[in-house]
DNA sequence: GATATCTGCAACACTCACGTCTCAGTTAAC
DNA sequence: GTTAACTGAGACGTGAGTGTTGCAGATATC
């Protein structure tokens, strides 16, 4: 699928896009919902989800790969690799949340090794742990902290983050911020009462 | 089931316990596994499993209630009422990573409102919320921290760190209290360095 | 040791979702 | 305006999983 050959007659993209967006819909509520209850809820004849994705397999794997990209895209987007620590972490959690919050389903279980998905979730995970070496180079980070839990613990803010804005769909630019200065804010520096310095 | 009728023969009370565990080990790893795997997996027939347990659902729901009993039994055995709060908050973690560590699927999803299991599961979160309370008015948390985001941030500490504890099975105590301890500590001060005071 | 219960095996009916195909009508593309 | 691509509708075959039943043999229980 996606790289299949002929490129697609406008409506027929049309339709994939709103496929896509129906089945991560769908499939956020009820992992098992049908190829049926998917095309009905695109606004589709059932036969169409089947001409546009070879299987429901398939279909998944598109919307996997669809929604890494854009994890990936944000992830680059707050420059990880240049940007002051502090402010790519604050950038890629809230560009990261803004996706998150919309390929819940996609995102939700890790693309399994070999797959495309998987290939660009390692690349991610990758510039995450740059992004941490930096934090801790620059004193963000304790030094004994282990890498491995601090990514953990992250990822999993970043989820809980992306699962509270479930109601409130558009999540306007200053609520991505308040969300994301909470992530970070949390990670570093816990729920206790500050210590007087 | 569980509560239908009469006593079980001792034998029969052992196939329900070996295929419960069958289930949570299969499920675990494939949501989607059948009712033959399960069956295999514990050592049974197939018609045996749909003489303990009346259909699949009814399956998965009585090993969503057990779960849920012990977990709420784990949490009583910290005396959230009494003990003070951040022993009760590292024994209650001890004692809850210890039981998920064994029902991951089981506890993996919320129970669906109306559901015993979900009666539980209000219990157990309200007796969360208590000892959250007793943390904030002994200084262990800050008074103006978000009640919600502090429960959602432990509960995803713990879920974390049960599946980090995948590969080990008997999880020993040390194992445990070493966990608990990150937990904890992760959820007060957070991954910074800790401010000279 | 007599009895009620449990089990494996094997067959059965049933449902449901998947994937395919055809055809007539619509719509984009050039 | 012609052509090629796309779509909806409906029917079809298929496979897999579920849940049921009957029976003969094993096993707890008293």
């Amino acid at each position: 699928m996606g790289t299949t050959g002929r490129r697609l007659r406008a409506d027929a993209e049309r339709s994939v896009r709103t496929i896509l967006e129906a089945a991560e819909r769908l499939l956020r509520e009820n992992p098992g919902a049908t190829m049926e209850q998917i095309a009905e809820a695109a606004g589709v004849a059932r036969a169409t989800v089947h001409r546009r994705f070879a299987s429901r397999e398939a279909l998944i794997e598109t919307m996997t790969i669809s929604a890494w990209q854009e994890i990936a895209e944000a992830v680059d987007a707050a420059r990880p690799y240049t940007a002051p620590p502090l402010v790519a972490m604050h950038q890629a959690t809230a560009n990261v949340l803004q996706i998150k919050s919309g390929w819940r389903f996609a995102l939700g279980a890790l693309p399994q090794s070999g797959a495309e998905a998987a290939r660009i979730h390692d690349e991610v995970m990758a510039k995450c742990d740059v992004v941490f070496t930096r934090a801790r180079e620059a004193g963000l980070l304790r030094q004994d902290a282990d890498p491995l839990w601090a990514r953990q613990v992250y990822l999993a803010l970043i989820g809980e983050a992306a699962h509270s804005s479930a109601a409130a769909k558009p999540l306007s630019g200053g609520d991505l911020d308040a969300l994301a200065t909470r992530v970070i804010d949390t990670l570093l520096h816990g729920l206790a009462p500050h210590r007087p310095t």
